[in-house]
DNA sequence: AATGAATGAGATTTCATTCAT
DNA sequence: GATGAATGAAATCTCATTCAT
């Protein structure tokens, strides 16, 4: 660093410079925020206490407060990154050079899969309970479920053309298939293997 | 209680006789039970209040404690009414000279029915949820859903033979159809007309 | 009570009339207020804590929140009581008789009066201190102080035509003078009958 | 310091020299009281945060307790700066050659011009708050107002004696008039013109 | 029996102080 | 020395349960 370089810091002299400041604050966010939504889905917004999450997390209480002003402002961070997760995994299908079935079938895993599925919990939690934040509810309002469930129709309908998919009202279809779907997440986990085996018998709900 | 049985107390001559006091009492215990039913199942156990139940069952807080010692106590007679609820439900298949198709579709629908899923789904909190008393719990595991899900097992069979089920593992296969069951009950409430339908779509993931 | 009365009370029968309860409700209201009042001028609103209110009161700490949601609720109640009662003693002076600087002392003796004090204290506050709610800086800026010593204007200037008062811009000598007042209060007591002395003294910055 | 004392000390080399180490550190600390002293006065020392103080002053949190070991042993250190300086105040009119009259006016300036304000200030709250710690109420006491007053006394009596002052106990002359200032310092400011007008007026209080 | 007030244990949140870098 | 993170004790607030009427 020359001396030149050397005025351009204005404030103080950081032992740390910012940039290194910066990520690990964000690796702490990160940290709080994988052990709150694993505590989040596990335990509803309610019963998750603080002191969980901290413990969750290895940290200290008072800690969660400097990153997260409160339980509420964290849960709706979660919420927030979970639509932007949901509506990533619908939008990636477009791109998909697969049949409509595997797209579907795809979608399905995806939602299925324990490394997904806290996600896809905590926007049911949102729409399910009433214990949750306002700005948790809005954000879910915003981009509604069924908005995503409706870019699938085109897809459904080409599906149908091809003998994929079974006659009947895609929309109607479609709508009901995912409540399947959403409500298997709900449920306590089951084995990797044999989801997979869930989900081809899943599709019989919409495979001709 | 016959009419012996009334003479055998006689503490006092009380306004209204021993009958009817313990009848009025029978009224109210179920009076909160339902109303407890209602929040509990909407809210889970730590989001209600006893204030909640009180309100729902227009009565005050302080009277709930007079027919039950605690908020735990009254949601562990909750669950056991549940249980046997459903005992009920599967045991009753037996009785019944429709077809297993037929069977399969009549629970289904009686787990779908909004008057009956309060209980499922109360079974179900227990379950998922590490908030329930372990008292709880344990009723829980004493009957466990797989064991009535086992009941059917036979009558699967029978429908397999007769061409009415799908080939497959007759366990694994009841046990996706009532998750996925469980989990439709766990979602907010469609319309009566839908589930009608719906139960038809349904009956396609086991059906030939 | 008669059987027509009987009828009237469409919800339950509670053990006392809702007016006793409704009475008693107020009366614990007024009894916190007034702890309240004491210790938030003693210790400003960051120095107070429930805990010494509800010790001052002489109830526990969570029968506070029965009847004030939070702490600052309470307080902004008590500041509006003190705006109203400001509000009352400078409009009070237009109905009395006396001469324009009987009237000056009369408010002086009332503003510096222990039982009166308190109220003032807490305008004070609100104007001086910066950790008030916002709602609380609200409402004393709709009734600003300004405009109630304007209110005294023509009583000053008709003093000064009456040479009881100094010349000079009414409004200035106002605003000084009580500025000098509101000053006072802030100090801790004085004697009762020293106080009776001061107010003559202090006179003397506005008369002839 | 001498250069004997400065040769005492020899530990290591350190790239700066002692005395300018030293003085680093008192700047530092005066950088801190500055600062602290602005804050304390605005909000109490309750409603003040250590990290108020760290801002205000330009640095981090962390540091200031390399200055002061704690939030009180900061206000203690600046109340005894307070009261030394407040002495001096006093103290220094006896040198001044002016009339008794222009004494206590130009100390009232002195009090209420807002460089000085703030330890005054500081003093009041220290006499009329509970919050500050014993070892500030202790100092305060050790030099109580009254007795700088009373150093006053000669001053305003031979003022008497000229006829510059009204009659009356000086000692409660004095009193009120300095209560009457110490009110008008815990005010929010003024403008400086103003406050020039203000002493004279205020001065009517004890004048002839 | 019935009510609503009252309590107190426990949860959330704040912040003075300490610690690792 | 300097920083910002981290801790934990103390404050605010909630609510299951008890109590007086």
């Amino acid at each position: 660093m020359n001396i030149f370089e050397k005025k351009k810091r204005v404030k103080k002299m950081p032992p740390l410079n910012e940039q290194q400041l910066d990520q690990n604050r964000e690796e702490r966010r990160e940290q709080i925020k994988k052990a709150a939504l694993k505590v989040f889905t596990k335990r509803g917004i309610i019963g998750t206490k603080i002191s969980m999450i901290a413990k969750e997390a290895g940290i200290s209480q008072g800690l969660t407060y400097r990153y997260y002003h409160s339980k509420d402002e964290l849960f709706i961070e979660l919420v927030k990154d979970a639509m932007e997760e949901t509506a990533e995994a619908f939008a990636s299908l477009e791109n998909m050079s697969s049949s409509p079935l595997e797209k579907i079938k795809e979608l399905t895993k995806k939602m299925l899969d324990t490394s997904n599925k806290h996600s896809f919990m905590l926007i049911q939690q949102v729409q399910t309970s009433d214990e949750v934040p306002d700005k948790a509810k809005e954000i879910v309002r915003q981009y509604p479920i069924p908005s995503f469930i409706e870019q699938l129709i085109p897809v459904f309908k080409k599906g149908q053309e091809m003998g994929e998919f079974c006659k009947g009202d895609p929309a109607k279809l479609l709508m009901l298939y995912f409540s399947v779907i959403s409500g298997l997440m709900l449920l306590p986990n089951k084995d990797e293997e044999d989801q997979a085996l869930d989900v081809d018998i899943l599709m019989k709900l919409i495979r001709e």
